[in-house]
DNA sequence: CAGCGTGACTGAAGCGCTTCAGAAAGTCCA
DNA sequence: TGGACTTTCTGAAGCGCTTCAGTCACGCTG
């Protein structure tokens, strides 16, 4: 099988015997030309194997790809074992997709992020930053790049847009409810949040890198501190169900035992319950719980999980929504930020 | 501020006052030019503000893209929401990532995949099918625009590359497993196979679109029905934990009630799992699981599940090479499937 | 019948880059 | 010192498409 040449728009143009223009037109621009003729050139493109515009030369010549590159922290399956970040992207990919617009992933590595030269020579028109670490480079090349940027979960950059949710809010509804329930003896449960992982205790005062960790984490202090309560922190060491639960157990080991575990998100408060669950320590009797995100699982484990509720697929949806307006050259939005809400379920109970 | 003209290739070189050439160069092959002069071009770039050479134009040129199309059966949500295809595409994004592709995402809709114009207009140098319905029309797009092809979890197509796993004998041994536990009243629980999901009761004989259904099916009752034990066969409504959960309870309601299920994927088993839980139903005393993938989940449920282990990671890393190969230009390599095997864990026992 | 609006189609100028066959200028060795 | 190489850089031909300013012919109006 000699691979021809595959044909291109001249060839349909010649063997039709019109310009090259008319032949776009027939795809682009239907009301441009007769129906007779346009059925005409579509014949023929059918019979030369013509299937239609190239998109990168007509990408080049519209400085249009219709892609979105969503930058993300982790690789595939990390990423994609968040339910939270599946459930955000799909909601933005069905507000794109209409418009035509499909994801291009840009998996993170090691440096927290993708890396910039992958950044540099993505075909996007625009790119969708999903919690990356400040100051992760990805960032930089998008910015080198001028173009246009989503940031979701993360700081507010100067002539970026921006979606998030009431993280501190979220987390000092949290730990307010286990307050009034009474408990003193507090753990903190992050995910990995300092750029190397290492896990562990995290010492009072250390920054996380991640915007809504570090949210949080002031929602939390900020509720507990007047309490005069005592807080321990711990980090989980990577982002697996493995290390989630390594850190559990960690947690769970402190002496004094914490009597309530604020975590940071539903899938470490899963965690924490599994853990909980081996070593017989009974939920809510011995230990409260508290996720965050509300994602699916929280509704499935038993107990239910108490959780902070944040729209998830609204927030996707905004994202969406921001990316169409960028992409129609509307000067950036202003920040948008979903709302949360306490959900009590059946992990959290009185002291 | 007034968006000025992004710089272009001419820019730098008249800047630099080389040639266009030499700036290309500059970039893409060092060694042609001195180091003197590749550096002064890079300053000059960096004072204009020139990011690097532009990707669209540069694909155009080269005919290179540097994205791989993945044709995937439903949404996001509901794609991600199974561990195994997270795995199996990490893996195959890491062998791929390196040679400097990303994967663009083309979600399906109700058809089954790809809208046909989606995979027409995607910006990418080859398409990978992942467990699409037989016929799916965004295969026809693939063939029309010439794009090469590797499937995954699909019937082999002329001039296709293909990956499976070996499907039949996975089921046969699942089956096996069981029949010499003793038992003789089973039941098979199979996701959405049928265009318009309705769920239910599946009529013998009836024939599944998705290819790995129809074969693990097959594999099933190629072991069952020499025995003469009594077979049912359920479908789930859709791809969500939901509609596996009421397929899970439907199963669980029928009398007499199979003493062993055959699921033809973890995710399956894990919600009969929880809905015997809740039924009271003991596993592995009352109920024998069978699932398939084994997937991370499957040993960490109680009972943890016995499962068809198939290396799903391998799984994506071939799908890798396929298409690095294809890529590379090679012949289409001949079809490849991952081996399976039994592992026994605590959801099975004597009937 | 002059004038004009309209529908149908075309010519040609890009879009920004890669690449290949040279040209120009050194370098080396006999 | 001169021919044979090398190294370094350039000119120009594409890559395949979109788009805009027209051209042309036609029918309509007053």
């Amino acid at each position: 099988m000699t691979r021809r040449r595959r044909p291109t728009l001249d060839d349909v143009a010649s063997a039709v015997g019109v310009s090259r223009a008319t032949v776009s037109n027939a795809y682009n621009r239907p009301d441009q030309l007769s129906d007779r003729l346009r059925g005409e050139v579509l014949r023929a493109a059918a019979e030369l194997g013509y299937a239609g515009p190239d998109p990168t030369a007509r990408s080049l010549a519209t400085s249009r790809t219709g892609a979105i590159a969503v930058l993300l922290d982790t690789s595939l399956s990390a990423a994609f074992s968040d339910p939270a970040l599946s459930l955000t992207l799909d909601a933005l990919a069905r507000v794109v997709d209409p418009h035509g617009h499909a994801l291009l992933l840009l998996p993170g590595g090691a440096s927290g992020g993708p890396p910039a030269a992958r950044v540099l020579t993505a075909q996007a028109d625009i790119a969708v930053a999903y919690s990356l670490a400040d100051g992760a480079p990805a960032l930089d090349s998008v910015r080198a790049r001028g173009l246009p940027l989503v940031v979701v979960d993360q700081p507010l950059l100067p002539g970026v847009a921006r979606v998030g949710c009431q993280d501190r809010l979220g987390a000092a509804l949290a730990a307010r409810h286990l307050v009034e329930l009474g408990h003193r003896r507090f753990g903190i449960f992050a995910a990995s949040s300092r750029i190397t992982p290492g896990g562990g205790p995290v010492p009072a005062g250390s920054t996380a890198v991640f915007h809504d960790t570090r949210e949080r984490l002031a929602g939390y202090l900020g509720e507990l501190e007047p309490t005069s309560a005592s807080v321990v922190v711990e980090e989980a060491a990577g982002l697996s169900v493995e290390s989630a639960l390594t850190g559990a157990f960690a947690l769970l080991g402190r002496t004094p035992r914490p009597t309530a575990l604020l975590c940071m998100s539903d899938q470490l408060a899963l965690a924490v319950l599994a853990a909980a669950g081996q070593l017989g320590i009974g939920v809510p009797d011995e230990l409260s719980v508290v996720g965050f995100d509300d994602s699916p699982p929280a509704s499935w484990s038993s107990p239910p999980l108490t959780t902070i509720r944040q729209d998830l697929a609204a927030k996707g949806r905004i994202a969406g929504e921001l990316v169409l307006r960028l992409l129609a050259g509307d000067s950036v939005p202003s920040p948008a930020e979903v709302p949360v809400s306490l959900v009590v379920r059946g992990s959290t109970g009185p002291a």
